[in-house]
DNA sequence: CATTCATGTAACAATTAAAGTAACATCAAA
DNA sequence: TTTGATGTTACTTTAATTGTTACATGAATG
């Protein structure tokens, strides 16, 4: 498949429902931003409100964060629009006759959870608000440097 | 795309060659281990020899261990075999002319390397002999617990 | 209250990376 | 020299993501 930029497009949406929160905010506007179309911005943001990540009103374009960026990590946007939220994944089609075959896909779960719970602490600490500020910070640097 | 089983079979081949080494250990052997083809087998070989994980011998079957499994980690197979090694993506077109997507790729590309770090140390804690030592336990339970 | 424009959602097509298949050059071993 | 192995490439098939289109439903304005 093509790798997924499902996380990556959403921490977009949710930073710019935030920064930009004085602009439109309809999911045409916002699929000019991700350069995506709107249909996929209203898939993504359908999983952010199921998520309870963000408030949505059918019919106006006026979505607000449904949390503090400051309550809103990494993890929280990974798990409400990733359907696979796995990593890694096992082969699960192996010859279950074979010593090996027969055994390690068990073997592999648990390893392969060891690696995920590591990520997904990692995300954990990657709040929605540091992303924000980061961009603010970015924008900043860029008008500072401007023309020289 | 399918999600990739690469890692998955790579260490199932490891595995295979370290606890199956008096058996046949052609690329038809092992497929059948895997329930895959001698193709997938050998470009997955060729991958953990170029990683430096694999010795093999054009014309032979007798591929053997470049390193002792205690030696070998989770990580070293990960590199080896998968082509893109990040677990995450970043959407590399945003409109450069908005706030958001003129910088959110520089701030995600930082978050996300975060986020793989804490993976990759995870990866590395984990050897190849952990999971050899894990399926041979596994099989050894079954023979315990067989017709309870 | 009708028009306009928004979201919510689903169906379908297009894209793309992985896995399957086949072919063949090269090398080992009997 | 014959047989069978690996190494490698090209091509096909599969499947998850993204793009596209359509339309039901709700909001807002005159």
């Amino acid at each position: 498949m093509r790798y997924s930029h499902k996380l990556s497009d959403a921490v977009h949406i949710l930073a710019y429902i935030d920064i930009c929160h004085d602009d439109d905010l309809s999911s045409t506007a916002i699929a000019a931003s991700v350069e995506s179309n709107p249909a996929l911005v209203r898939r993504l943001m359908g999983a952010l409100r199921r998520g309870g990540l963000l408030a949505t009103q059918q019919g106006s374009a006026t979505p607000k964060l449904a949390r503090r960026p400051a309550a809103i990590t990494l993890l929280d946007i990974y798990r409400a629009v990733e359907d696979d939220g796995n990593l890694l994944h096992v082969d699960d089609k192996t010859n279950p006759h074979c010593i090996v075959g027969g055994n390690i896909q068990d073997t592999l779960r648990v390893a392969y959870a060891e690696v995920q719970s590591a990520a997904e602490v990692q995300m954990k600490t990657i709040t929605l608000a540091r992303l924000i500020g980061d961009i603010l910070t970015r924008e900043r640097a860029k008008q500072g440097s401007a023309g020289e």
